[in-house]
DNA sequence: AACTATAGGAAACACTTGTTCCCTAATATG
DNA sequence: CATATTAGGGAACAAGTGTTTCCTATAGTT
């Protein structure tokens, strides 16, 4: 019965030590400005979105105010809004933002391979060092939207999911390469062994967050054997 | 030039067809109760967490507002705030809910194999089955937490590190008993097996949220490569 | 049987949120 | 040079948030 537990002692929350809201509105008003009103700012908007992005990141999308926003790209309400029809639609232009930049950084990586194992195993290399450190800390724009997003907003759903089978297409080539070559066994299955580092690299992402260390050299070698 | 970007007719947005809120508050009102008020419910807190589990779980914690908890959980209000201290304290106690089941599921599910390759394989086929269909549209509580939370708090981080290593200590000894009953040679690398597996388990439930389509066994069959 | 304590409910509260509105000053145009 | 336009800012607004408070009717106690 509900009322063995509820006590007016509060039952569940004793475990509790510290209160939630931790970090965050450090400055939320925004800091005088030094330059002459209406004088255009000497940055573009990549930049801009590139500061959304980070805090997208960090925070997710429901915990991001427009405040929090403001502040990190250094823009008033008002100029928001007029670049933005709303949040969402700044929130979909810092994910492409995202998307192009990282998808950028994953090619380069793997063109540096040799042949097609190299290139897949230098893809997960970057993948692994991503996931590291403060950018592993802030995380992935495409992971976070996926967990918090996918389930209730259809747009950003259709947005993830295209860019997960981009990437499995795009892991799935580098093993036909690899096939090609003679770097990689024919046996081995192009699609499901794609579709499985998918996994790997997304749920890298996720243990990167929970700051669990990631040694990029063991945990690629291990992976490789999918190859085998 | 910022002013090259930004435009009246709103730029970044065009694209955007549908607006974004598109599930929630179908009944946000609490329906008029029928039974006579005072008179104790009839279910006790274990069910109404697993309730909260479910919307924390769909929508993550920010999204989630307190009337979405109460109608969820068939609680007014008041009754929340007398068993919870406050809304992080019901985060925290369904996430522990939550943990507490899933254990026992994986546990078990892994239990049913004859040795330690059999039991891990179980363990593997039981995560992809969890992180398909509705199950897996809604999506894993230990990864929505790391993503969203881990970053900004630090109480929900602890618990989420902690989970992942009991997790990965799990399947290490799974492997070290295979190991030991000869059915996963003595070669494969315990501790960074088990860490790429814990990527996997995750990486699973992110996929599962995007709708890609999880085959068990082919996926399975793929991942026991690495116990090669 | 009368009384006390309290489970459970719902309205009120203070605050934050996303959004709009309007002002100002610099640029571009004629 | 005078005028129209608009980039950019920030105050004001309404709706939603988490939380508190108080009420009521039951359950337990003497």
């Amino acid at each position: 019965m509900i009322r063995d537990l509820i006590t007016t002692k509060c039952l569940y929350s004793e475990t509790i030590i510290p209160y939630y809201p931790v970090m965050q509105k450090t400055a939320r008003k925004s800091q005088p400005i030094a330059r002459p009103p209406g004088r255009p700012r000497e940055f573009d908007m990549d930049t801009a979105l590139d500061r959304a992005v980070r805090v997208f990141s960090e925070r997710g999308y429901h915990a991001t105010s427009i405040g929090d926003l403001t502040t990190a790209m250094r823009l008033a309400t008002g100029s928001v809004y007029k670049a933005f029809r709303d949040k969402h639609a700044v929130f979909l232009a810092a994910f492409e933002r995202y998307v192009a930049l990282r998808q950028e950084q994953t090619r380069s990586a793997a063109a540096k391979g040799a042949n097609g194992r190299e290139r897949l195993r230098n893809m997960l290399l970057s993948y692994v060092a991503h996931s590291q450190g403060s950018e592993g800390r802030r995380g992935c724009l495409v992971v976070g939207s996926a967990v918090e997003l996918s389930a209730v907003d259809p747009v950003v759903a259709a947005l993830v999911s295209a860019r997960l089978e981009t990437n499995e297409g795009f892991i799935a080539g580098l093993i036909r390469e690899g096939q090609a070559d003679g770097s990689i066994p024919r046996h081995v299955a192009a699609d499901d062994t794609a579709r499985l580092m998918i996994c790997i690299t997304q749920g890298l992402r996720v243990v990167g967050k929970a700051r669990l260390s990631l040694d990029g050299k063991r945990l690629v070698a291990v992976a490789m054997k999918l190859l085998a």
